[in-house]
DNA sequence: AAGTCGGGGAC
DNA sequence: GTCCCAGACTT
């Protein structure tokens, strides 16, 4: 038996069961596929779910608000994926009068689909011979056939899509592509493998060199940066608050937050009415204030630190109109605001 | 080719 | 703490 007839086999077995897994209907793998992207099942699935219950159609996502389809999203980050998904839903309801785009590429057209979605989509849902090639598919190919080229390299992108290419079995694409993803999630899995009992040990390269605790090999990433964000939590007494949408392109997108001062270094408590960036903020507004977190919240994302302090703003009347405190919740956020707006009693 | 974009899980 | 996750997009 070779690696793929093993693995097929293998999979047959060993799948588990996901409700994305009972449909070839490409509006469904579609959603799973973007939900997924960097992201483990466990975390995605409620959300499947919550989208699928939501929108049980591509007309009914394309009809959607685009603050209602983020709020959906809110806590899975990465929300140009959903962004993207939404525009894409209506270019697929308006433009292609709802019939989703059959070939791999026309599927990549679509915002947010790459050559990972569209490989997984046209094989899974029109049998096309395009392999897949995540985070997964990385793992088991540089440790099966022992290859260190890093697979965050130009050269090492194209030689391990060029080898999966090779291994796919082109008479159940689909089957196949899922069957090498699964072994990397639950059996090839990147920290101590239980080498022991795999179908493919008798083969594997990395484990007869043992280089398995080696592979894949990844280029560095780049390092963190810290920054200091200051949210101004305004309440007046006709209980508002000021909210307000981050339109600039970059983190958190189109998510709504609290007033942002964003500083060099901590703002201590003792200099927060007389520092700068604060008093400038003020003018003549009569407020009194208080620091609701005394411990720094360090919200850590990918390449940043945010060293988060949230200060409690009291004021007669707001300087602008605001939002009613009880609609808070209805807007979405990132995690971070989410995380205040839960634990904190207004 | 290198950066940017989230949040959580596993160790 | 580190690395990773059914990657895509921008610069």
């Amino acid at each position: 038996m070779n690696f793929t007839k093993i693995l097929t086999h293998w999979y047959s077995v060993n799948k588990r069961s996901l409700p994305w897994r009972n449909t070839k209907n490409p509006y469904y793998i579609w959603l799973s596929e973007i939900i997924m992207q960097q992201t483990q099942i466990k975390q995605g699935l409620p959300y499947y779910e919550a989208f699928v219950t939501n929108y049980p159609t591509v007309f009914d996502l394309a009809q959607a608000n685009e603050q209602d389809v983020l709020k959906l999203w809110q806590g899975l980050g990465y929300y140009s994926r959903a962004r993207n998904l939404h525009a894409s839903a209506k270019y697929i309801a308006n433009e292609l009068n709802g019939h989703f785009p059959t070939t791999y590429s026309d599927l990549l057209k679509l915002k947010g689909v790459g050559d990972y979605t569209a490989s997984a989509i046209a094989s899974i849902c029109f049998n096309a011979p395009t392999a897949v090639v995540d985070g997964n598919v990385y793992r088991v190919l540089s440790r099966y056939f022992g290859i260190d080229t890093p697979i965050n390299s130009t050269k090492g992108i194209k030689a391990f899509k060029t080898l999966a290419t090779t291994l796919l079995d082109t008479k159940n694409p689909g089957d196949y592509n899922q069957a090498v993803m699964e072994f990397g999630a639950t059996q090839c899995k990147p920290k101590n493998p239980d080498c022991t009992v795999c179908p493919l040990k008798n083969s594997c390269e990395a484990l007869q060199q043992h280089r398995v605790d080696q592979l894949p090999v990844k280029l560095k990433k780049t390092k963190v940066t810290n920054k200091h964000f200051n949210f101004l939590v305004f309440i007046s007494e006709d209980q508002r608050t000021l909210f307000e949408k981050r339109s600039e392109k970059g983190i958190w997108q189109n998510l709504y937050q609290f007033p942002l001062i964003e500083s060099e270094d901590a703002i201590l408590s003792e200099d927060f009415k007389t520092h700068p960036l604060v008093s400038r903020f003020f003018d003549t507004i009569d407020f009194s204030y208080s620091l609701y977190n005394t411990e720094t919240i360090i919200h850590k994302l990918s390449h940043q630190h945010l060293y988060t302090k949230f200060w409690i703003i009291e004021v007669k009347q707001l300087p602008e109109k605001g939002i009613p405190i009880s609609k808070l919740k209805t807007y979405p956020t990132p995690i971070l605001i989410g995380n205040f707006i839960d634990s904190f009693n207004f």
